[in-house]
DNA sequence: GCTAACCTGGACCAACGAGTCCAGAAAGCG
DNA sequence: CGCTTTCTGGACTCGTTGGTCCAGGTTAGC
């Protein structure tokens, strides 16, 4: 990708630019990303087709890859401070505690999960966006994973980097589940069997 | 739903109506649900909109839950015998290869994975159907986890239910992320991980 | 305040895809 | 056969949607 001499942005430029990602990331939540259509986002954010597609010249799959990127940093940031500081099984109940807490929230509408499904699959950038979270929140947990069993907390046998896979893998089965069926019941009974495993290994 | 007269199919009408249902299906696994067309189903299948409209009066949505309800029937049966035989360790093994390489052939073209994200969500018979299978595959699971519990291989504090939903979370989120990287190794990381540290309690 | 950028509104277009209609072929059945 | 019902092809409508264009407004910087 060329990068194509990038338009300066005026302050007002930027605003806009944002508004537009944000008006979008609402309605994707709400009604699924091929749903949602350019009008739809006009309208929200009070803007026009030639707004979106001057700050988005790639029409419709550059505006969904730059809310995919926004919406998969707050993944990230919702779980903060708490999957930074993976170092207790307190704090990890603490973590868990967030990560329900976010999707009970969110409920169906999950964003990345939206993302991820719906434009994930055929353009390699969607796939790139999203491998490259996937490897950011497993290494995070990896390290959680890594502190409790130098601390003798959890089994030192384990392969973390693999049980953190497996967490990632979990959570997001249970999100999908959410999504699919509006039960949370999966999210929780998967992440807390895991959690109760783990701690049994100690 | 009134059930509104069903009209009597003929042979010959009854093996078009399979071959649009199959034809469909093929597609969507190929290209998602909402990319395929009803004219790429007609050229598939060499037929026309007619009759499409004819066996589905209910036009394209009553198609995809067609498909979708052929689909998650392939889905249990393609973990059998195995999923209903989960009577020892080593038959826990097989199963888990059965499912693994079950979507290793399949690759990112999970048929149920695609239909319960695109369609799934929104309309309540889809819901109803994805909580059905979902239902029906953790009886199964948690079926083979109280054998085991009474064989006292597994720990019999355990819930063997919420253990079930936890497994079948697992699977769904490995066969996510592999539709949405192509990379298989969370899948197998994550059953592999749940089942070690379930054999791990006994 | 002047010039050259950037920014905005809204009309317009072309493509596409779901769904309709109807005439006619091909079964079922007495 | 003859009559009815089911089945099939394909042309047609029509709303939607991504994307284009251009004229006019606004901001930055000298």
């Amino acid at each position: 990708m060329p990068t194509a001499t990038k338009p300066r942005l005026t302050t007002k430029g930027a605003a806009t630019r944002r508004r537009i990602v944000e008006g979008a990331a609402a309605e994707i939540r709400e009604r699924g990303a091929t749903a949602t259509t350019l009008d739809d986002v006009c309208a929200r954010t009070r803007t026009s087709k030639s707004q979106i597609f001057h700050y988005f010249p790639g029409g419709k799959e550059e505006l969904l890859l730059a809310v995919a990127a926004r919406e998969a940093e707050r993944v990230l940031e919702d779980q903060q401070p708490h999957l930074s500081e993976l170092t207790s099984w307190p704090a990890w109940q603490n973590w868990r505690d967030a990560v329900i807490r976010r999707y009970r929230r969110q409920g169906m509408h999950c964003p990345l999960g939206v993302l991820i499904t719906e434009l994930g699959r055929g353009t390699p950038a969607a796939q790139e966006l999203t491998a490259r979270l996937i490897e950011q929140w497993q290494a995070e947990l990896r390290a959680g994973l890594e502190h409790m069993q130098r601390a003798g907390e959890i089994n030192p046998v384990l392969d973390a980097d693999r049980t953190a896979a497996a967490l990632v893998a979990t959570i997001q089965g249970g999100v999908t589940i959410l999504m699919s069926t509006g039960r949370i019941t999966h999210l929780e009974a998967a992440l807390d069997t895991t959690l109760d495993l783990l701690r049994a290994t100690a």
